[in-house]
RNA sequence: GGGGAGGUUCCCGAGUGGCCAAAGGGAACAGACUGUAAAUCUGUCGGCUCAGCCUUCGGAGGUUCGAAUCCUCCCCUCCCCA
């Protein structure tokens, strides 16, 4: 095992914050792998980039060789985890929360070492839990220090509703780390509160109280909002190698660094060497962002599919030509059919309204001719090559 | 249990009888500019057989020539008092 400094270094890497460090340090110092817990609740199916953070983190644990112990919070996510929220989240059924589970280990496992991970279930010891287990629990936290928290304090202040079971979310997965022992818990900024009623769980029950490791949230394409599906800037790992690959390179450079330090497993002396580069002028953003791009569709395809995304790339958007794969229909015949209905029977717009809009405004083309008129019609025997804006095309057979 | 406030288009939020498909902001989409960058500027942003028509303002009824706006009942949320 390394030294406690040399495995410091690399678990300071876009870290947020670590409580306590000096702990954390004495801990190591003993040579023993530590229990590394990280919680997931399977409350949506969509794994994306930001939710990678996290393991990745957990992953330079494990290379430092210690147990990751992945916790799937399939007795949380039920309740569903009220940080962040301004509204009180939908309740899941068992059986959601089991098919999310599962897409979330298989992606899981694209980054952690199965062979060297842990996974628990919560249920497995909350689902045995009495009442009177539960009252004990609630009996170690007191309404003061759990309103003391701020997604509490914002809906308290807005007069938005906060649900009793939001209360005894931070005191489960507190509890979790009682149930597995766990020397240190990695989360988001966003956790902390959770993570340090863990501590204080821990100390109730007898246990050392863990150290608490966060790291940022990282930041969706827009680079404002947190990366979330829900605000449509996600990136999501079952994204196509070619969405991946353009919604890479459509964040800012700025944001690229972020995504470089937080999503590459480039080492941190390697991630230095480029931005200086960029920084003097020998190296162009544009290239180093294709690199990430590539290194990140290969992590969640393959090179191959990677490299293809990236001349794919070169060739639709730098040089302008067609995408190599372009959705074909077959026509409907010789009768013909306004442009309108045309977008909006295969989905290239949402309705005859916004493909009317769209023309209008001058980003519809047939064959390469721009469309003006929004009455236009075609005949289905004949071959169009559609385009919609930059990024829809469709091309049209004779049947 | 008593008293008060409120539920508006994807989100926030204005609108208290006709000038309302509903201000403003955000998001999104499109155009210009580019490195598909970002930023910026411009436009669009319920649907349709599209200069007209149809369906929306928590739900169901009602008043009215006409309702997001008034009335009745119901559902949901917040605040104060107990």
């Amino acid at each position: 095992m390394l030294s406690p400094e040399e495995q410091l270094k690399t678990l300071r890497r876009g870290t947020s914050e670590i409580i306590d460090e000096k702990d954390l340090t004495a801990l190591l110092a003993k040579g023993q792998p530590l229990r590394i817990k990280a919680g997931f609740d399977p409350t949506a199916p969509d794994l994306h980039l930001g939710h990678t953070v996290l393991l990745n983190k957990m992953k330079q644990f494990q290379d430092l060789g210690h147990e990751a112990i992945f916790l799937i919070g399939d007795f949380t996510g039920m309740i569903g985890d009220p940080t962040g929220r301004s509204e009180t989240r939908k309740n899941l059924t068992p059986d959601e929360v089991k098919e999310n589970a599962k897409t979330y280990l298989e992606q899981v496992f694209k980054i952690l070492d199965p062979e060297k991970t842990t996974v628990a279930y919560n249920s497995e010891w909350m689902g045995k839990f009495t009442s009177v287990n539960m009252i004990e629990l609630a009996a170690h936290y007191t309404v003061a220090r759990m309103l003391e928290r701020d997604d509490f304090q914002k809906r308290l202040a807005k007069n938005l509703p906060v649900s009793i079971h939001e209360l005894m979310y931070p005191l489960i997965q507190g509890y979790d780390s009682v149930a597995l022992k766990s020397d240190v818990e990695l989360g988001g900024t966003d956790q902390k509160f959770n993570l340090l009623v863990g501590r204080d769980l821990q100390r109730a029950y007898g246990q050392k109280p863990q150290i608490v490791l966060t790291m940022p949230l990282l930041e969706g394409t827009d680079g404002v909002q947190k990366m979330s599906k829900s605000l449509g800037n996600s990136i999501g790992v079952f994204d196509a190698p070619n969405e991946m690959f353009g919604k890479i390179m459509s964040i800012s450079d700025e944001l690229m660094w972020r995504f470089y330090e937080l999503l590459s497993h480039i080492s941190t002396d390697e991630l230095n060497t480029l931005k200086d580069q960029a920084k003097s002028g020998t190296l162009n953003p544009k290239n180093a962002k294709m690199d990430l791009a590539k290194e990140i569709v290969t992590l969640y395809h393959t090179s191959d599919l990677a490299e293809a995304a990236s001349s794919e790339f070169e060739n639709v958007f730098k040089k302008k030509n067609l995408p190599e794969d372009i959705p074909v229909i077959t026509g409907w015949g010789k009768e013909t059919r306004s442009i309108c209905n045309i977008l909006k029977e295969n989905k290239l717009t949402d309705s005859t309204s916004a493909a009317r809009r769209l023309i209008q405004q001058g980003s519809v083309s047939v064959n390469g001719e721009k469309i003006s008129n929004v009455n236009q019609e075609f005949s289905g025997d004949q071959e169009y090559m559609i385009k919609v804006g930059k990024k829809r095309f469709l091309k049209i057979q004779p049947g």
